[in-house]
Order: C-alpha cells, then sequence, then structure tokens
DNA sequence: CGTTGTGAAATGATTCACAGCT
DNA sequence: AGCTGTGAATCATTTCACAACG
C-alpha cells in the first residue's frame, strides 16, 4: 500500500466520470489522451484532471498523455471493480425494477444475487430473471450468497428498518434511493441517489435562470 | 430583487434536505427548530445551517430558533417550488416508468403532462395515465402545453439528440438520468442522476472501506 | 516540442466565536 | 438564558506556472 495524502472528496467524485469518458474512447479506438482533451469533455481544467490522477500515482507521460487503456486498468483498480460484488435489491416496485434492468450494474462489477420484498402479492414473482423473495430470508442469503451491497429502493418510511437490517445481516454498503438521511452508526459506507432532491435542485436553478450544471466549475 | 452575495454550490445542494427534514418534522407538528438540531439530523454543524440560510435572508428568531411552518414557505419561494412546473419524459422504459409512477414529483410542483418515446411498440399505451407519444410530437407539444422541463430517460447514444430536441423546442431544464455530459450550449439548467455513477462512488467508499457518506462533513 | 506532476498562490467553503436580539 | 446572524480565522480545493521528462 503506497502511503498517499488524502484523497479531497470532489475529487473522488470525478473520478468515475473520468471512467465513463475514457471508455467511449477506447470504443472508438482511440490510444492517448491529454488531461486537456479529457477536461475539455468533462468541463474541467486540464491541471485538475491531472491533479485527481495524481492523487493515485503516476499514470501520464510527458510529451504524450495518458495511455487509455493503461488508464482505464489503474481507475478500474481504484475503484476495486476488477473484483465482483455480490449485491441485493431490497423493494421489487419500480425504482427496484429499474435497478434490476439496468444493463450497466453487471458492467460495473455488480451482480444482483438475490431480490427481496415483504408484499404478498409481489413475493414468488420472476423480475428480470430473479425470483423475490420475502424479506425474513434476508439474513439468512445474505451469508449464504455472499452478499456485500444492498440496494435500497423501499419507501422512505421503512428505508430505515430495511437498513439496520442488511447492516445486522453484514452487507458492507447500501446504495439508498430512500429520500431520507439512513443513520448507519457508521457501520457501512452509503451512496444516496434521491430523485426529489434531484428535481429541487434543477428547480432552483431553473427559477434563477444558471445555465449548465452545479456540478462543474464552468457557472 | 434583493441584492444577495453569491451562493456557494453546497449550500445549493442541502437546502432542499433542509426543506425535506422540515417538511417530516410539520407532519409530527414540531413547531420550531434549531440550527443545532436542523444540523444533527442532517450531519451538518449548527453555524453552517445559519448560514446557509442567511444567504437567503433572515428567516430565525433569536432566541427561538426558526418556525418549522414558515421556514418551509421561505424555501420553497427560494425553490420556485411554489409555483407548478409541467414537464415531459423521454423515454418510456424502466427508469421513465418509474419516474412515471414516483408520487414525489407532483408534490414537488412538477406536473407530468406529456410522454414521449420512438419506440413503436411502445407508443400509443398508457403508462401510469399517459399515452406515450411519438418523439415528432415533441417540438408542437412543448409549446402547447408550456412544457418547461425535459426528463431524459433514454439510453446513452441518443441522450444529446433528445437533449438537442427538448432545447430547440424550449424547454428551461432537463433532468438527464442517461450516463453522459450533455453538452447544452449554456442553454438551459441540467441536473444528472446517474445511477451508475452513484455505484462507483460506493464500490470505491467500500474497497477503501470508508463508513458513513462521502456527502458529508462526519468524516 | 508537448505534456506531465507538483509546489505555491488564489479562491472557495466551513468553522469559530461573539455581539445583539428576544 | 437561548439562539440567530455574521465578520474573522481556518481549512479545503482549484488554479497557476514552471521544472523536468520523453
Amino acid at each position: 500500500m503506497t502511503s498517499r495524502s488524502k484523497i479531497p472528496r470532489p475529487t473522488v467524485k470525478r473520478l468515475s466520470l473520468y471512467l465513463r469518458d475514457l471508455e467511449s474512447r477506447r470504443e472508438q479506438e482511440q490510444q492517448t489522451i491529454s488531461s486537456q482533451q479529457l477536461g475539455d469533455a468533462l468541463g474541467l481544467t486540464d491541471a485538475q484532471v491531472r491533479k485527481d490522477l495524481a492523487y493515485f500515482g503516476q499514470f501520464g507521460h510527458p510529451g504524450i498523455g495518458y495511455h487509455v487503456q493503461e488508464l482505464i486498468a489503474e481507475l478500474r483498480k481504484i475503484f476495486g471493480t476488477d473484483r465482483k460484488w455480490s449485491a441485493a435489491v431490497v423493494g421489487a416496485g419500480n425504482i427496484g425494477r429499474a435497478v434490476m434492468a439496468y444493463p450497466r450494474f453487471r458492467h460495473k462489477g455488480f451482480e444482483i444475487v438475490a431480490v427481496f420484498d415483504n408484499n404478498p402479492g409481489v413475493i414468488g414473482q420472476v423480475i428480470s430473471g430473479h425470483r423475490v423473495r420475502p424479506m425474513d430470508d434476508l439474513p439468512a442469503l445474505v451469508g449464504a450468497r455472499d452478499i456485500k451491497i444492498g440496494i435500497l429502493a423501499v419507501p422512505a418510511e421503512t428505508a430505515q428498518a430495511v437498513a439496520d437490517a442488511l447492516i445486522d445481516a453484514g452487507v458492507l454498503g447500501i446504495l439508498n434511493f430512500a429520500p431520507v438521511r439512513l443513520d448507519v452508526r457508521d457501520a457501512v459506507s452509503i451512496t444516496s441517489v434521491d430523485f426529489s432532491v434531484a428535481l429541487e435542485q434543477l428547480a432552483f436553478q431553473v427559477s434563477l435562470g444558471l445555465t449548465g450544471s452545479l456540478d462543474e466549475q464552468e457557472g
């Protein structure tokens, strides 16, 4: 383990954008890329790109730029996406279904190996190739199928209880789609995706007449 | 227009979290709240909460705190959520369906008034009460139904083309679910929701053994 | 040359700490 | 007393600018 100085949070958030862009360039057979090019594509400065990458190692070649293929491999190592994570979807409603049908999950190194719901009308159904199981089966299956990630697609009211169940069962991370802040007693990693917060951001930007994206520099 | 100093981007992102928390407190009949209480619930310091709110006006009452009801009203004004926005969903696949079924949209002041897709097998179907229309109808309907917001739920490959169509038709904002950066020539506001980026964030945090959320301070 | 990696400077955001109001 | 609003201080992130390298 190379002793690396603390990584800024914004850097972590940009890393996956780099990877996404690089993967599409590789498909188009692009061999190398400069920090300038990568920055332009993402609305960042060249210095920012270089500094972000430099937190993790020296991947560039002076006078040349970065080898696309090589940098993709490095980023995947950083993300831990070079290994596979087993995941469980909890909640087989609309969001749960959209998640199960999302083709990129597998590509990003996640495999959905179980689906849970507590609605008797849904239990037993097969959705996107997965049989929906009752919540009661959760603790046993997390262990049996080596589930590391819980995808929380239940209503806000039950989200905390389900999160607790997932943590007790031993998952390491939770992807939360419910519009609440979960209290996870620092037991797991959490990332949230919140439609209504996103909509409100948008409404706010529109009211103010702001253009472009709040996530970017170019404002 | 009150002359207000520039608002930090992180503040904008927290504003909707405040509103969400306040709304749930009002349901529980809580009358007032201190910056300390609100901060604790969201993992922020009291000073941060006060400073964020102070960018928009003086809503607090020394010795008392903030009146929940009053602050909700102020935040809604700030968000422009006290008016209604007409929205169109483009893409009636899994994500589009989840969006249409999401009950909070209406509550947040958005009304879905049209749904578009270019798949002949889907056109004409009624989903969540909306008849799916061909993409060709988009330009006319955006004008006719006063559509201000486009919700982009199409695959990455077609996202840019659809965004261009929405902009040409005259929308003011786009909520983008496609995993690409859209080039919008600064014509509209953009907010993105990206599942695969979220998953990668999570994978990264888990690999590093980080706990809690990257969006928060408590780290 | 062109391009990286990186200290140093500049900008931006958070926290501190306290005057002032109720 | 309890709590807000806010300048000043601290901390974090970005940008600048340039030596070093292929």
